[in-house]
DNA sequence: GAATCGATGATCT
DNA sequence: GATCATCGATTCA
């Protein structure tokens, strides 16, 4: 089992966001329990060539994170709903991003559908991740999430903090296909939404 | 199945 | 005070 480094993340966002496709993505909640996914729908951002990224106008204190180190989880909440999931990608001084869309639920779908509210008797395995703000709460992950390393040596973490977040390459490359991001009011017209289009577990 | 619409809060102007 | 990288309930079919 091989968990994405630094390095994976330390390139541009569009590259990081389609091979991302097809990893395993894990979280071990504040709860103690696992729940892991297979990535199956990503969305690059970038920096201030980018008006529809959060970093699109420079640094703000919100935006900051995305011009730091790569590999950090990048967690805001959107709506006053919802949460969205991002990897911090490119160099230290670079902005850059990759939004989390969608998974396919591998490891938890129990954990994952009692934390969304749903009964998996009465509902599909594709409507616990298929969407930013659901795999965050079938994930258990919000505000507090935000700056959270998935490439630091975790053998030295704390153990007080069980919030755990790893990323899992994956077994063969995926035949992914791009397309315009969603929910975007400007640049609508960059392909920078990536997806696994056999899966059946993405968004809308 | 598709279309519509309201909720709700952090962030920035 | 406006914006927003969304979702679920509701409605119509």
């Amino acid at each position: 089992m091989t968990f994405l480094a630094a390095d994976f993340f330390a390139r541009a966002a569009v590259n990081v966001a389609r091979d991302l496709l097809g990893a395993t993505l894990r979280a071990r909640g504040t709860d103690g329990l696992w729940t892991a996914g297979r990535i199956v729908e990503t969305e690059a951002y970038g920096g201030p060539d980018d008006p529809a990224s959060h970093a699109g106008r420079g640094r703000t204190p919100r935006s900051e994170i995305m011009f730091g180190p790569a590999g950090l989880a990048y967690v805001y909440l959107i709506y006053g709903v919802h949460h969205c999931l991002n990897f911090v990608t490119e160099t230290d001084g670079t902005a850059g991003a990759v939004l989390i869309r969608a998974l396919e639920p591998v490891e938890g779908q129990m954990v994952m559908a009692r934390r969304r509210g749903l009964d998996l008797a009465r509902h599909r395995r594709r409507d616990l991740c298929a969407g930013p703000g659901k795999l965050c709460q079938a994930m258990g992950i919000d505000l507090s999430w935000n700056g959270t390393s998935v490439v630091a040596d975790h053998e030295s973490e704390s153990l007080s903090d069980l919030r755990l977040l790893l990323v899992e390459a994956g077994s063969a490359a995926v035949d992914w296909q791009s397309g315009p991001r969603i929910g975007i009011s400007r640049a609508v017209d960059r392909p920078l939404r990536f997806v696994d289009p056999a899966s059946d577990c993405l968004s809308r």
